[in-house]
DNA sequence: GCACGTATGAAACATTTGTTTTAAACATTT
DNA sequence: AAATGTTTAAAACAAATGTTTCATACGTGC
């Protein structure tokens, strides 16, 4: 497979050589040489398929961003608005740990995925791909989050709900951003196997106990 | 003071623009040439006076976050645990929330301050300043969390404490690491002059919740 | 089978890169 | 003031980098 033939083998070896290499080194840490050689193309094919470096890099991060939205719909995570109405608060809550799961499963893997990395490189040193990263992954999740944490606590205004929102993802994200701390702390060489699993719980459990006193807070606060 | 003579003034512009530039363009975007004419020195005195651009890399880092632990000792973020025991549960979460600007206006300013985004840096291409910043900055920080989640949980244990304390920072680096999504969606080009403070507020409170659920949720754990 | 647009391979090119060299300027001591 | 060790300056160097060239192989239409 990583050997076939063709044009078309060509173009996806590249790309997938150079989304492993992005994704480990950065932009400025990968050469086209790396690329070629893990690619097992030539140099020149890089710039016969996409023109340049930086356009190879863009390419890439369209291919990956596509790829995740797909996963996501796949998933079905991205549901309609309408469908949520229909659950019960158990349910909402149940969902909620779901759809953290699958968050986890996608920034720590095991293994860590690809895009995730991408993303956090972009963070770093954003580039005219961040708008699709925006637009692909942040937004959809954000979205349906924020529909949801909405659900479960009727009462506070779309600003705190989005303040919620970013509190889970920002739990999430912890995992994926600050990972070579942590390993450095816990004196390991990788996330254990569970991992994903056990933090989507506690993030789900810390963040209802957010949401609650905020809805409390903040219906006291629209009370008096 | 920027054209000051001497070695040491020499040196000490030396870091000065090595720190900014590898802040804003990370290691391998910065050229020896780039450093050398942002502090207004000779292209060779890098080498005399550090060793390698990976050298000076690394001392910037010592310096950087050598800084950053005489800062935290002068806000009085590292208490003697004693003095802890002395406070009130109000107290408890007055120091909390201080606690969490202090952390905020490190990490976002305004303006957002040099450690923390080389720290952001790090966690895409760790190198052998990892273990500094750990010890320097995100140990004594997490510690002294720990610490205020414990004894305003004292029901819970230490594992669940630590979650916490990660759900906290996670919540907080968010605005970090994610800054240019945010910004992108929110279509500014900087970070609200007090967003510091009222971010601040969301997760103190946000976590004040969270806390109080997973105290009730293990305190049931633990009686049955 | 042959021509023609497409894709690949090997080499070369022009810059840029981190680093070194060598000499001059400076400061400090004797 | 001479000598000595230290710091700065300018130029050069070798290696690496993104890119281009050009010849060759490939596939697909007539």
């Amino acid at each position: 497979m990583s050997t076939q033939r063709g044009p078309e083998a060509t173009r996806e070896r590249l790309l997938q050589a150079a989304a492993n290499l992005f994704a480990e080194r950065g932009f400025h840490g990968t050469t086209a040489r790396d690329i070629a050689g893990r690619g097992a193309v030539n140099l020149a094919a890089g710039h016969y398929h996409f023109g340049s470096k930086k356009d190879l890099y863009l390419e890439v991060l369209r291919a990956e961003f596509s790829k995740v939205r797909r996963e996501l719909s796949r998933r079905r995570v991205i549901r309609p608005p309408a469908e949520l109405d229909r659950l019960s608060r158990p349910q909402l809550m149940k969902l909620l740990l779901t759809r953290t799961e699958v968050m986890m499963a996608m920034l720590i893997g095991p293994p860590p995925s690809l895009h995730s990395t991408l993303m956090q490189r972009e963070m770093c040193d954003p580039s005219e791909a961040l708008p699709v990263i925006v637009a692909e992954f942040i937004q959809p999740m954000m979205e349906e989050l924020e529909q949801i944490l909405q659900r479960l606590a009727p009462g506070i205004g779309a600003e705190v709900v989005e303040s919620c929102a970013f509190s889970m993802v920002g739990q999430a994200l912890f995992y994926r951003f600050t990972m070579p701390a942590w390993l450095h702390i816990k004196r390991r060489t990788s996330y254990p196997r569970d991992l994903a699993r056990t933090v989507a719980a506690h993030i789900t459990e810390f963040s209802l106990g957010g949401l609650e006193r905020l809805a409390h807070q903040h219906g006291r606060q629209g009370a008096k």
